[in-house]
DNA sequence: CGCTATTTTGAGATGGCTCAAGCTATGTGG
DNA sequence: CCACATAGCTTGAGCCATCTCAAAATAGCG
């Protein structure tokens, strides 16, 4: 594993900002680095929370699942971006579980060793702090999203995020860098996948999107912003 | 302002846990003390994240309202819990507002006095981060919930919720010792106060609640779980 | 080239919303 | 101390956005 590469790796995700090449080498030392097919995942839901990540490569999604079997899909993390941070605590549990859904490849730290080593450099607690409170903002957000608005609002406001998340530029559009089912966008938004089916269409029609197999590209991203926001029909 | 009297209590709390007496003082000595009636708030949405709080006494609901004007209701704080903590970050604008729901007592730092004593106390980031954590937790359970859940299970789990969080052991049952409205109910679930209203007249009826107004005394909690948890009607 | 996962589409059912109206505690001013 | 005002609550009727279930179409993949 090349140290140097880690290290230029690391200074530029958020948890390490403010870091200067030496004080991220121990990090970049003790990274164990794993990879995963697309449908592994990181790490399970109910098992323990012993790992912290960070994504090199790829696409993880992360999902929660209830008792009975019904999932929710709360975010698809990038490159760069941190996943895990149960394993910041002491004695916590995963509570989702996060899965590639392409070839993906994450540096990761066993809890003992990040929690020292973070502890010897407060920048990085603050920013794990500024990192968790994006999350609740974000959570919130989504929250009162699916509260307050219909199926159809929500949908679009998620195409839209996913957008400038994962958006490649092509002529047919912007494209949705991620293996992307109605299936997921349902379990992002609160609704089943025949509602979401229904709507993609509705959308094709008016030339806002353009969607095939766990693909969508949006043609209009102003289109669906207003979609998102409109709160008549 | 009593130095030791803050002091006792701050050791109280999450935040500081860990701190010795002496090194509590500091808080304690820049702690400043805010009240509020009923209905004020100590922070609005859209306002600069100036202060941290810790409750004292009261209860404190936080709410975030939509361009539109439908509110969400996120949580309630009881005594020695945080609230604000947005302003344990830099340049953050709160995004929730947060009001006194009975008479309320605070204690709170300005953004710069609290995030310099903190800095010198590892221990508190970490609690900090505790904090958050939990919360991430919190908002993603509730999430799930009103993705996957009928309207029914979701005002039985918050009930449950609030019995355990506020409940008061008298004869008539576990009262919920906050003024609760079904507007509140409804805000917190994501549905209407028809529905709810209707909905606390079943239980009633089936001896599992007893209502008034802005007043809930919860008769069978094991009933209300049973609501919250069957999937079926 | 058949198998399987994904998606589409239809038809029907319904949970919960909306709107309107009336009711009832609680507090207030006369 | 009472009449009235008000905020909160209940209840009814109708509707419709969305779910459910079933079945067919489609697209990759081995």
């Amino acid at each position: 594993m090349d140290l140097l590469q880690n290290v230029r790796f690391l200074e530029q995700t958020s948890l390490f900002r403010g870091l200067s090449r030496d004080e991220l080498k121990p990090f970049a030392r003790t990274a164990e680095c794993r990879q995963a097919e697309h449908g592994k995942t990181f790490f399970e839901q109910g098992t323990p929370a012993d790992a912290l990540y960070i994504l090199r490569h790829g696409r993880v999604k992360i999902v929660q699942t209830t008792h009975d079997g019904l999932r929710a899909l709360l975010r698809f993390v990038g490159p760069r971006e941190l996943f895990g941070s149960a394993a910041l605590l002491a004695d916590q549990t995963y509570e989702v579980s996060a899965a590639a859904v392409t070839w993906t490849q994450s540096l990761c730290w066993r809890r003992d060793i990040i929690t020292r080593l973070m502890s010897k450099h407060p920048v990085t607690m603050q920013n794990a702090l500024g990192e968790l409170s994006m999350r609740v903002r974000e959570l919130r957000r989504r929250f009162q999203e699916l509260a307050t608005e219909r199926v159809e609002q929500r949908v679009a406001q998620a195409l839209v995020e996913l957008g400038e998340q994962a958006g490649w530029k092509t002529d047919g559009g912007l494209l949705i860098d991620i293996p992307l089912s109605r299936q997921d966008l349902a379990e992002m938004t609160g609704t089943t996948l025949y509602t979401v089916s229904r709507i993609l269409h509705g959308w094709h029609l008016r030339g806002l999107v353009q969607a095939g197999r766990q693909r969508v590209s949006i043609l209009s991203s102003d289109g669906l912003l207003a979609v998102a926001n409109h709160a008549s029909a």
